[in-house]
DNA sequence: CAATGTGAATTCTTTCACAGCC
DNA sequence: GGCTGTGAAAGAATTCACATTG
């Protein structure tokens, strides 16, 4: 599901805050869904909730983690050094819940060997190494699109398992391997269709699974 | 319709090349939907092909691009200038068919004042001044979480009619602005569901309308 | 003949509404 | 009384299949 990233992050800020019980109006409302649709998606983690009361928040945090396959750690490989690159690498949102930047690679002599945020910068072609050193299953493309697909064949080639891809245009998944695409310029895109009629509204996006 | 910058980008290319009639199947293969999807969703658009022959590739482009509002000036302004807000900024897709990265804003002192490829860095007490200066009507939130609540309401006090919000968590929309939430470490803990799953196949992200 | 555009069927998602439990 | 979990209804999105057109 993906919305599971969204509630598991409330949860975390919940937990922080030593809130104990939550109900699914309220959590659905902090998460701009309809109550109904966040007990269906949490229903299928298995029965997790008390009626009458709600949901245990550190318990529920932990069905989500486990349902997400997080608190495992999960090495990332990011290929392409720029400033996306460096933005992704030093996010939280990439090293936090077992996931963590083990490595970033490029081609650009002035990026490879450098370090960000304690993270060492090598050449692309070490990929399938550093791939099979840090047992990575999980790949990042933040490269121009002209290089995109064959980055993404080389994580394919080294064993990687899912990939998600920042670089414009649709790359057709290597088989064994799931990829994910992800364009910000057509995010801003859909945007001025929206600006253009101003008819308000809230979107959270996120591809529907299959 | 979501998909509508991904077909512009692939026409973009097409163009390129110079090639003059493309088939639903084609498009469709090289988007990676069913090629009846695709139909439909240009069939929104105004009869635009022709039974036998396929679509005209120049013609095409130009009514989706009309259907995105695309073509006319799109001033955007960014907050947070970041290695994110950096990124976003100097991306084509930010800067391409009518988008123009015309600002950005921050609170650090070491950032305001600055220019990155072309563009100032301005304070954020200034973004009411810049939006009305550039006639902005979108906006980017590039910062921190934490920050992301008070930047959108800023720009809804200014008047932009959609917000694209890159920090995690959900910002609701005030009245009379579309607010569209993208995770980007939400897109990553998805794949780690998929990838110790393992089982393959191509996704790609964007929000359902509503 | 080849390929569009679209009713009809299918599949997936969201929402309602309520039985059952605390 | 309040709230979860879920069967059933409603609503969207996708896909099939074909009449229609160049």
């Amino acid at each position: 599901m993906a919305r599971l990233p969204q509630y598991r992050r409330l949860l975390e800020v919940l937990d922080a805050r030593k809130v104990v019980t939550v109900s699914s109006v309220e959590l659905a409302e902090a998460a701009g869904v309809n109550a109904a649709t966040l007990r269906r998606d949490l229903s299928c983690l298995g029965t997790c909730g008390t009626p009458g009361t709600g949901y245990d928040v550190p318990r529920l945090r932990e069905m989500v983690d486990r349902a997400l396959a997080l608190g495992r750690d999960w090495p990332v490989v990011i290929a392409g050094a720029g400033y996306l690159g460096h933005a992704l690498a030093r996010s939280r949102g990439f090293n936090s819940g077992g996931l963590r930047v083990a490595a970033l690679v490029d081609i650009d002599p002035l990026q490879v060997g450098t370090v960000v945020d304690g993270i060492p910068v090598s050449h692309l072609d070490d990929l399938d190494d550093l791939v099979h050193r840090h047992r990575t299953t999980l790949g990042v493309v933040a490269t121009p699109a002209n290089a995109a697909g064959d980055v993404v064949r080389r994580f394919a080639a080294a064993g990687v398992r899912a990939v998600l891809n920042f670089a414009p245009g649709f790359v057709a998944a290597p088989s064994g391997v799931t990829v994910r695409n992800v364009d910000l310029g057509a995010e801003l895109q859909v945007l001025t269709f929206y600006a253009a009629r101003s008819a308000p509204s809230v979107e959270v996006a996120g591809g529907p699974p299959g």
